[in-house]
DNA sequence: CTTGACTCGACTGTAACCGGAGGCTGCACA
DNA sequence: TGTGCAGCCTCCGGTTACAGTCGAGTCAAG
């Protein structure tokens, strides 16, 4: 009969973890005296005790430990265990590794200083959603704004009813050339939506289901657009060195744009670009 | 002033967690309407919840997020925090490559079923101890059983106090052969106990300090020791497929031995091998 | 009998939220 | 002007594996 601090100096666990283990029924003291209510074990609990303390180091939860310890169930189960926790482990490796990525990318990025200020990017799913659109091949700037002025009308006028979604943009190009062209104006409604909204000899505007992305890296843009450039050479940077590999369409989503009517530095964008893994 | 909901729409974080970061000061809405309590957003607090989400994903408390989201403190300071994130995500990766590797080998090991039941092998740290020691080159089994009953009667003697630490062998074999002969008996005593006890003819115990193993690779044996040998083939094999190598000399405990008198299957031992990265 | 080490239960705290209960609010529709 | 429902509020409890603290009782040696 051990008490519960000679117990503790022999299997090297703290008093405190074996009131918890008793507590959760993890690992009973063989006895308790009724008056004192001291806790005494016995060397047989060694390797129990030992067991736990391995099986921990696995990474399995108390209570996972428990089960594996029930030692009467099929080895079929066993193995199921530990083979979940090692596909749990491995995801949570790929996870450490790409956060370790890209921490070595925020300092390389300080170190460089000054050439630009932080630039959060967010990896996120972006959900598909039904909107009324216009793809066109934009050749002049003041094309491009007559159609934001026209859709303006339309809403005013009835024609189209917003869902209070923001409105975005996507682009087709396949490399950045310092101005888009082939452009498509996309306005979030209602999938119940009129399915045809003709704004005169703007174009006409139909309804599709724009496409969820998967992975999309993200972050947010103040001001106007042409102090945009440089931030998507740094995206490049931040893909290939991440592993990541640029795919597919920009999108941009006017939170603030020229259609709230404020002055270009107050503009926020969100720019949204699909990647894989290299 | 979009509502929670709305908020939490654009930005992809619940409505609880926003609630959570308003709690903490973290994020706090831009108006709270005094008579509801309804929280009101702005546009503007996006690009801040947006570094916040970059922040959590490399890693970052939500403390350590607050602190570099004051943007007064110097650069230098923020490359100390990302410099420690680095380390500590570092680090914390070597653990779970180290877990993905045990599991690997639990795995082969209920596979290859039926060889041997599971043998818990924890890795820990063995502090130094005083001992009164005895090294000798034992040739022959009751040669060795000798010195332990010389010893019993030292203690009944009063010429040895025990110091309740359970007694101790080391064996200074470079391989296992199946038998261990230059052995050290030791016998965990205070410090500040006498220092040379006379055994008669068996030999002199003298008192020294048991150096502390860093890193030892433990198990529990139960049952007499013949039935240890094949133990050893399979510790050996798990350092080698967990990146260890075997350093040093073994170390038996004996939690119940021969001294306890009571049958051999009743024994448990603990086997201690100091282990090193290979 | 005293002293000091040991042990007890109960309570609180950790990190980053999630879930639910019970009650109020906002807004559209009839 | 009422009704209904989604949305919002606060408060409470739970999650994991313990650590820390408190006041009170216990054990073993001298």
């Amino acid at each position: 009969m051990l008490k519960i601090g000679e117990f503790s100096r022999l299997s090297q666990v703290t008093v405190k973890t074996l009131h918890h283990y008793d507590d959760i029924g993890l690992l009973k003291p063989s006895q308790i005296d009724k008056f004192t209510g001291y806790r005494y074990y016995t060397i047989d609990q060694l390797p129990r005790m030992h067991s736990i303390m391995a099986l921990k180091e696995l990474g399995l939860s108390l209570e996972e430990i428990a089960q594996l310890l029930l030692n009467d169930l099929p080895p079929e189960q066993i193995r199921g265990i530990f083979r979940y926790k090692q596909a749990q482990v491995e995801a949570h490796l790929r996870e450490e590794l790409m956060r370790l990525a890209q921490i070595g990318f925020r300092l390389r990025q300080i170190e460089m200083e000054g050439a630009m200020q932080a630039v959060d990017i967010v990896i996120k799913r972006i959900e598909s959603f039904s909107a009324l659109t216009l793809r066109h091949n934009y050749q002049t700037r003041p094309e491009r704004e007559k159609i934001g002025t026209a859709i303006e009308q339309a809403v005013r006028a009835g024609l189209i009813t917003l869902n209070g979604v923001t409105p975005v943009n996507i682009f087709y190009e396949d490399e950045f050339q310092g101005e888009f062209t082939d452009t498509e104006v996309v306005v979030p409604v209602e999938p119940t939506h009129a399915p045809v909204v003709s704004l005169g000899d703007v174009g006409t505007l139909t309804l599709r289901e724009i496409p969820a992305i998967n992975q999309a890296a993200t972050y947010l843009h103040q001001g106007d657009y042409p102090s945009l450039n440089e931030k998507f050479v740094f995206l490049q940077r931040w893909a290939v060195e991440n592993g990541y590999q640029l795919s597919g369409t920009w999108r941009f989503v006017y939170h603030r744009g020229p259609m709230h009517h404020v002055a270009p530095s107050e503009y926020l964008t969100e720019l949204q670009h699909p990647i894989e893994r290299a």
